[in-house]
DNA sequence: GCCAACGTTGGC
DNA sequence: GCCAACGTTGGC
């Protein structure tokens, strides 16, 4: 099993709003890094940092686990959406994306300060300067580091 | 609001 | 294919 983290901004889709939906497709990505993480190598299962990003306390919020596997974005093909593109065809689409459940808000926030502050925690690409990917990999070791952390 | 870092676009 | 310009991310 793989281990994943998955920013999102609080303002936009947070750990409260996936909890109350208990499933989301993961829509709007449109980085084909990131794409490609979820169109190839996230499996049905994978355990998901939730992170909020672009907020007061920036940190991983709570737990959400792969529900569904890599399947077309709807909204590249909705004239009305943001994430609306329109070089994709149902054809051919461009964008994929996962759907998530909900699996636990963490009482607190893990911050991402205290992730900078811990040992272990230092090659994750979330603390590397300039890294900005929104879905990243994360080692079992270090995603065992972070929800021991939110004991 | 600032700004560094990075990705994408488009003219050539 | 190069690369300048532009847009976005995201912490601070």
């Amino acid at each position: 099993m793989n281990h994943w983290l998955m920013k999102s901004e609080p303002d936009m889709f947070s750990i409260d709003d996936l909890k109350k939906k208990k499933t989301s497709g993961w829509d709007g990505v449109r980085n084909y890094q990131a794409r490609n993480y979820m169109r190839d190598d996230m499996k049905l299962g994978d355990l998901v940092l939730f992170y909020h990003s672009s907020c007061e306390v920036p940190g991983v919020a709570g737990l959400a686990k792969v529900s569904k596997t890599s399947h077309p974005d709807p909204s590249q093909f909705d004239a009305k959406s943001d994430y609306y593109d329109p070089k994709a065809t149902k054809e051919t689409p461009r964008w994929f994306m996962v759907e998530v459940e909900f699996v636990k808000k963490f009482d607190e926030v893990i911050t991402l300060t205290s992730i900078k502050a811990t040992k272990g925690l230092d090659k994750m690409p979330l603390v590397q300067k300039g890294s900005r990917l929104s879905i990243n990999p994360v080692t079992e070791h270090e995603f065992k580091i972070i929800t021991d952390m939110a004991q």
